[in-house]
DNA sequence: CTATTGACGACAT
DNA sequence: CATGTCGCCAATA
């Protein structure tokens, strides 16, 4: 079951959030299929330019995958960067989405 | 409250 | 291109 942002906010869990950690989850519900964006750009998109790492820290709760595209997000130097289920598994789901690797370190 | 940790970034070597 | 260092920030113990 894929939930809808709106419906996100209706959990349980998402009550228990900080603002922080909801800022970085809406961040990345709207990175389009086939795009992806780093850490560093979603820290800039929620107003906290310095947070990247913050904002990997985030990410890897990862309390509502596959509803948020967590593997969209990626290191600015254009590695993969880490995935809670292997970064393997998110290659795969990139390659699904026919994301442009010509830019990223990978093969 | 302090200390530690981590899916990061920028820069120097 | 590969490593190392330092800075950064939020969550957690």
């Amino acid at each position: 079951m894929i939930l809808t942002l709106s419906q996100i906010k209706k959990t349980n869990k998402w009550s228990g959030l900080t603002n922080f950690q909801r800022a970085v989850y809406e961040a990345t519900y709207r990175i389009p299929k086939g795009e992806t964006r780093t850490y560093k750009q979603i820290a800039e998109q929620i107003g906290r330019p310095n947070s990247a790492r913050a904002v990997g820290n985030a990410l890897h709760q990862n309390l509502f995958a596959p509803a948020v595209p967590c593997h969209r997000v990626i290191k600015s130097n254009g590695e993969i960067g880490g995935f809670a289920f292997g970064s393997a598994s998110k290659i795969t789901l990139l390659k699904k989405e026919q994301v442009n690797f010509a830019k990223l370190k990978i093969k």
